[in-house]
DNA sequence: AAGTTTCAGTCAACCGGTTTCCTCAGACGG
DNA sequence: CCGTCTGAGGAAACCGGTTGACTGAAACTT
C-alpha cells in the first residue's frame, strides 16, 4: 500500500536515517561546509528515496534558499515562434534542476501583474523576458529590484543581459537567395517598430540591399500576425505609377504568420506564387512545409535560444556573470516552393 | 524615491496601521470570524496599499493557507488549440485571484515530474489536466493524493471532474454541411485512439453518417499534427478497386493541423480543393482564414472551455462541489472556400 | 450593581525547511 | 597524561505568514 497523501517531511527522513534535520538538509543540498561519513550520506539518500521525500518549496523559499523556479514571459502564446523558444527553455531548465513557468505578457498589460505575482510573492528565482519593449513597465521595476533576469530575442540596449540570435544574418541569407534567383526588387515586411530584432532585421535588409545594388527595397511594418502580414503585403504590392505591375517581385517577412497572411493577400490580388511574387518567411515551423505552395523560410535557432537563455539566467542566479550572448548557430535557408526566378528575366534595366 | 528592494512584510503593514499582524492578515484575507471597526479596516488597507505589500506566497502556503496558484497541464504547447484553451484559463484564473502556471506534458513523460514539482512541492492548489489518457501515470498519483483537479477536453470516465465541449455536435454540424452540399461519401480523420474527444467525435460521425444514409463513411486515425492528417488523408483517398476515383469526396478532420496536412496531401495526389475533395477542419483559429483555399471549419468554444475549467477547479478548491460540466456554447460552422458541391452530381448510385 | 455578552482586536504556536553556532568523542601533540 | 584540534553531527533560531484561543473594555441584562 502506497503512503497516504500525508506529506513526507524533512524530519521524517531524518528519523528514518537516524540523524537530525540539519544533517539531512545539508546532505540533500550537497553542501560542502559539513563533513559527513559516506555511510551516513548514503543512509540519508536512501531514506529520502524510500520515502519519496519532496521538499516543500514554500518552506524552502521562506528559509532563504531559492525556489528553483524560473518564469518565462512571452508576448504571445499564440505565436508558435515563442512557443518553440519556450520548449527549449523548459527542457534546459529541467536539466539544470529548475522548474520553469510560463506567463503571457500582453504587451505590458500583464507584465506588471505577473511581476508581482511571480517575483514579489517569491515564487521564482529569476525571469526570462522575451517581451521587452522600450518603455515597458517591467523595465523600471526590474532595475529597482535586483531580481536576476535576462532578455531574450527582444534585447535591451546596454543591459548586458541580452540573449539573441544572429538576426541580421537571416536578412542577408534571405536576400542572397532571392538575389541569386534574379530578383532585383524585393520588399521586406518588418515587425512593429521599436522591437529590437525587428529593427535589426530591417536595418540588415536595407544595408544588404544596398550592397547588392537592388533596384528597390521597400519596407512596410505590421504585427507578427497573419493580418499584419496581409496588410503590409498589400501596401508593398500596390502599383506605384500608371504601370499596373507590382513594384516588387519578392517579399521577405519577419514571421511565419506574416508570410501566411502575405501569401493570402498576394492571391487576393490575383497574383501567383512564386511566378509573380516569391515569398521567404522567417522561422521554420512544421506548418511551413504544408502550405500551398510550401514556404521557403529562414530557419532560426529558436530552441537553442531558449536553452541559451536559461543557461545565462541560471549563471546569473548562481552569481556567475555573463555578458550579452549570441546563439552561435547560423540561420539556415530552407528551400521550398514559394520562391523561384522572377517572371521577367532582365529585371535590371 | 521608491522603496528599495527590501520585502515589505506583514509586520510592516501592521506597524504602519497601528494594529497587530493577526489583524492585518485577517482583514486582508477578508475573514468573517473577526470583527473590526470599518475605520481600522480602512487603515489596514491603506497601509498595505501605501507600502505596496505583497504576501510571500511561500510563507502563506506554509502556514496552511492556499497558494492561489493553479497549474494547467497540456499535451502540446505547439498545438494552438490548447494554447487557446490556456488563454481562456489564464484570464479567468486572474479574475478569480489565482495565478495560473502552464506546463507541457509530453504524453506522460513529463507529467509525473510536473506533478511532483508543482503539487508535492506545494506550489499550486489545484490542477487543470488537459492531457489525460487511459493508463496515464498521473491518474494514479491523483487518485491517491486528494489534490483538487479537473480534466478538460480529454475526459476521464466516471471521475465526475470532466469539463468538456459538445464534441459530438461538431461531427453532426460538419456532416450536415457536407450532406447539404450533396456529398454522400465522406471520410473522417480521427485523432489517436483512446483519447476521449477523439472517440466521441468518431462515434458521432459514424452514427450520423448512418442516420443520413451515406454511401461511405470511412475513418482513419492520425496524430493531431500536419503529418498525422497527411497520412490519414492519403489512406482515405487511396482508390479502392480498379476504379481510379478516390473513394470519398470530402474529408472532416479532428484538428486544424490535420486539415492543413490533409490539404497538402490532397494536392500532392493531384486533386483539387474543393472541386475534387472538400475539407472541413475542427477548431477555428486565425490561420484557417488565410490558407489556400481558406478552410471551412467547425469553431469550438475553446476559450470558454478554459474559463469553465477554471471555474470548476476553483469551486472544487473552495469546497463547493461540481459534477461533470459541458460548455453550453454550440460548435459553429464557419463557411470558407474549402467546401463545395461534389463534382459528380448524382453520386449516389 | 453585578454578571453576562458582544466587540475589537491580540498572543503565540505553528507550518517545513535552512543556517549558524555548538557539542562531543576520539586523535594527536608534547 | 593532559590539552588541543579535528571530524561528525545536533540544537535552536529564524524566514513570513495564518489561526484558534484568549483578553480587556464597553454595552446590555435582570
Amino acid at each position: 500500500m502506497p503512503e497516504q497523501s500525508v506529506r513526507v517531511k524533512l524530519v521524517d527522513v531524518a528519523h528514518a536515517a537516524g540523524v537530525s534535520k540539519a544533517t539531512v538538509s545539508k546532505v540533500l543540498n550537497g553542501r560542502q561546509d559539513l563533513s559527513v561519513r559516506p555511510e551516513t550520506r548514503r543512509r540519508v539518500h536512501e531514506a529520502a528515496e524510500a520515502l519519496g521525500y519532496r521538499p516543500h518549496s514554500g518552506a524552502r523559499a521562506l528559509a532563504g534558499a531559492n525556489t528553483h523556479a524560473l518564469a518565462l514571459l512571452i508576448p504571445a502564446l499564440a505565436n508558435p515562434t515563442y512557443v518553440t523558444i519556450a520548449r527549449g527553455a523548459y527542457q534546459r531548465a529541467r536539466e539544470l534542476g529548475y522548474l520553469s513557468l510560463l506567463a503571457e505578457d500582453f504587451d505590458g498589460q500583464e507584465a506588471d501583474e505577473s511581476f508581482h505575482d511571480l517575483v514579489q510573492e517569491g515564487r521564482v528565482d529569476g525571469l526570462l523576458i522575451a517581451s521587452a519593449r522600450p518603455g515597458h513597465p517591467l523595465l523600471d521595476a526590474l532595475s529597482r529590484s535586483a531580481v536576476p533576469h535576462v532578455f531574450l530575442n527582444r534585447s535591451v540596449e546596454g543591459s548586458g543581459r541580452n540573449v539573441t540570435m544572429d538576426v541580421a544574418r537571416s536578412s542577408v541569407t534571405a536576400l542572397d537567395h532571392l538575389y541569386d534567383l534574379g530578383h532585383r526588387r524585393v520588399g521586406h515586411i518588418a515587425g512593429p517598430p521599436g522591437i529590437t530584432p525587428s529593427e535589426v532585421r530591417k536595418r540588415a535588409f536595407l544595408e544588404h540591399a544596398d550592397e547588392l545594388g537592388l533596384d528597390a527595397a521597400p519596407v512596410a511594418s505590421g504585427d507578427f500576425t497573419e493580418d499584419g502580414g496581409g496588410s503590409a503585403a498589400r501596401e508593398l504590392l500596390r502599383p506605384a505609377d500608371g504601370d499596373g505591375r507590382p513594384p516588387v517581385t519578392a517579399l521577405y517577412t519577419s514571421s511565419l504568420a506574416q508570410a501566411i497572411g502575405a501569401m493570402a493577400a498576394i492571391r487576393d490580388l490575383g497574383l501567383r506564387i512564386p511566378e509573380d511574387v516569391s515569398v521567404v518567411g522567417n522561422d521554420d515551423l512544421p506548418v511551413a512545409a504544408h502550405l500551398n505552395p510550401p514556404l521557403t523560410t529562414v530557419a532560426m535557432p529558436l530552441h537553442e535560444l531558449g536553452t541559451a537563455a536559461v543557461d545565462a539566467l541560471v549563471a546569473t542566479i548562481e552569481g556567475r556573470q555573463t555578458g550579452d550572448v549570441v546563439v552561435p548557430t547560423e540561420p539556415q535557408l530552407v528551400l521550398r516552393g514559394s520562391t523561384a526566378r522572377p517572371a521577367e528575366p532582365g529585371a535590371t534595366p
